[in-house]
DNA sequence: CGAATGTCCGTAAACGTTTACGGAAAAGAC
DNA sequence: GTCTTTTCCGTAAACGTTTACGGACATTCG
């Protein structure tokens, strides 16, 4: 009783609403879900009551029964050292998923597996627990074991980044052939024959796509992409002037690196900066995503553009497809997508001298 | 029939666990949740059932037996010309939270409100749903509806930054009074007479304490700070650009500036170098947040430090003990905090000249 | 050996919804 | 007027849990 109290509190349920409109609680749940066989003006009561009172139905009571949460999930790894992609990224994509998912009567709900946490076991939890109808997992591995969990296990899921894996499996990722093919062409025209690639680790995918596709745009051009010119360190200012002092300490020093990401820029600009070397003059740098850090550091820096508000609403678009696939019995579409990149030039790449 | 198979999929559920394992739910039940009237070697079968099947309990029912739903969520604002902070700044006290929430066995969900979403509605949408059990709301308005709604609602709620309510409720924010008592201590010990405060516009409540703060620290030593000294603009890289620019055009132009986030800092060191002007010797600069772009910046920026990791854990612990009070029909205690930050000096400011 | 106690488990109600079903009343057809 | 159709609403079952309650059986005690 008391219990009931402490748990029930004050809030109110559909049978509240229902009895305080002198109607049946199937009437009002029909009401507001806007199934056609109520009456009009019974419809706007139920409407008006629920307005005033603050009513929405109860989401648990709803998903037991639907079978469905109506909710959408996005998952993403902190990495202490970030050794990932700049946080700021994920933002604007979240704010395009969202929007997209809002307008299509989802809820989006961004589930963070922390540093200290197994990142599988984090999104079995969530499985397990039909927390979301349908997730984005972000920041693949080279080969990661969620892919085959979500598989198996038949859910929903969009990886945002590709993965070595046997299944079969829906995902987008930025094109980083096609960045590595205008980069190094832009940098081949410029004169460059000596080109370094700095990258993350191996195991995070991304890095090993791109440097791959950097060693097959220069074999095109008759050029190599030596062991020593792969520079993996972590994606952070502190990275980039580690970069710096690898290049710098080469005996026969590259013309031109290329950046997997624009954290590292701001390191390697002050290292630069520190001996008297300008970008684009005395060394070429070409960054990756285009970032408001890029524009601004002088001389501006060579960069990609990509619309992640867009992006977020493909993603949002895409997973609804799935999830309404599983939802109707249908077999699941599978989905694959390179997302383009637009280069912007900067002054941080120059002809060589 | 066809519909239930879509619905169930092949997914388990408590009954059929207990039929594997000839018991009944109850025990099952009563098995994973820990209690006591269960014969060990039972529990033990059902565990490692459980564990084998990939099976946890479906968190819809749980919750509305329950009343509760184990879940607590942080509201973030997405801000298309991102006048706020630093989104990068979240990403560390989201750690924090999410690993002492997870170690008490609560789980930690973040949601975005859309920037072109209104974020009373949608922070209702979550309380009404019954969504989470308690929520961390951040970015506070001077006057935000959200706490009237959350306090009228008698919902587990802390506000990550004060706002100005005639309610009573938990908040904690950084402590803007000491920072600029340390900020502007140390410019005057400089020699500084004239400091200019950039920071964001009035409807966010901390730009507005901040100034305030910095005018009272001034008003300490015989100061006023002139309106023209302060200098509002987005909390980005533009907006210190444009103050930069604000500052360069003045007449009797201050020898300091304080800025209210970091980032504003990258702006305003590139239109220095643009017009050759040396951060800690021709002006000084101090900035806020430590962020790794302040270690940085040549010269390097005095900022202040927070250790975020640290801030997101007391948020989880005093969020959850909200909860358990709501939860034991206990009234609600109220908790507020100022976090303190300790200054770094840097190369930034200097002796006047 | 009977009674008292303790250990463990099954039963069933409850949480707040949605929805298939059936039926009452109203409307239309003849 | 009756018969059919339509419109609208109430009833009750179901979703997957947790937990109060009671009972079966084993154990202990006198």
């Amino acid at each position: 009783m008391t219990n009931e109290d402490s748990k029930r509190n004050f809030l109110l349920n559909i049978h509240d609403l229902a009895k305080h409109l002198n109607i049946s609680i199937g009437t009002v749940s029909r009401a507001l879900n806007g199934r056609a066989d109520v009456n009009a003006k019974t419809r706007q009561r139920v409407i008006e009551a629920a307005q005033k009172f603050g009513y929405s139905p109860n989401q648990s009571g709803r998903s037991l029964r639907q079978g469905s949460t109506g909710l959408v999930g996005f998952m993403v790894i902190i990495n202490r050292d970030r050794e990932t992609r700049g946080e700021a990224f994920f933002m604007s994509i979240f704010d395009g998923m969202q929007s997209y998912l809002s307008s299509r009567g989802l809820d989006f709900v961004v589930h963070f597996c922390g540093s200290d946490e197994d990142p599988v076991a984090y999104l079995r939890r969530i499985a397990e627990r039909r927390l979301v109808d349908g997730i984005v997992i972000s920041q693949m591995y080279r080969t990661d074991k969620r892919i085959d969990y979500l598989v198996q296990r038949k859910m929903p899921f969009i990886a945002f980044g590709r993965s070595e894996s046997s299944k079969i499996f829906s995902w987008m990722d930025l094109d980083f052939e096609g960045v590595a093919e205008k980069a190094i062409n832009h940098l081949c025209l410029l004169g460059h024959r000596r080109i370094a690639i700095a990258t993350a680790s191996n195991d995070i995918n991304y890095g090993y796509v791109f440097v791959d596709a950097c060693r097959s745009s220069l074999a095109k051009r008759g050029l190599s992409l030596p062991d020593e010119l792969v520079l993996q360190e972590p994606l952070t200012e502190s990275g980039g002037y580690r970069v710096g002092e690898r290049l710098l300490a080469m005996e026969n020093r590259p013309t031109a690196v290329v950046l997997v990401d624009n954290t590292m820029a701001i390191g390697l600009y002050h290292i630069f900066q520190d001996v008297k070397i300008i970008p684009g003059k005395d060394i070429s740098i070409v960054g990756f995503d285009a970032s408001p850090n890029g524009e601004f550091l002088r001389p501006s820096l060579t960069q990609f553009e990509v619309p992640l508000g867009q992006l977020g609403r493909w993603l949002g678009e895409h997973i609804m497809l799935l999830i309404e696939a599983k939802g109707t019995g249908k077999k699941m579409p599978v989905f694959s997508k390179l997302w383009p990149m637009k280069m912007i030039l900067g002054d941080s790449s120059g002809p060589t001298s």
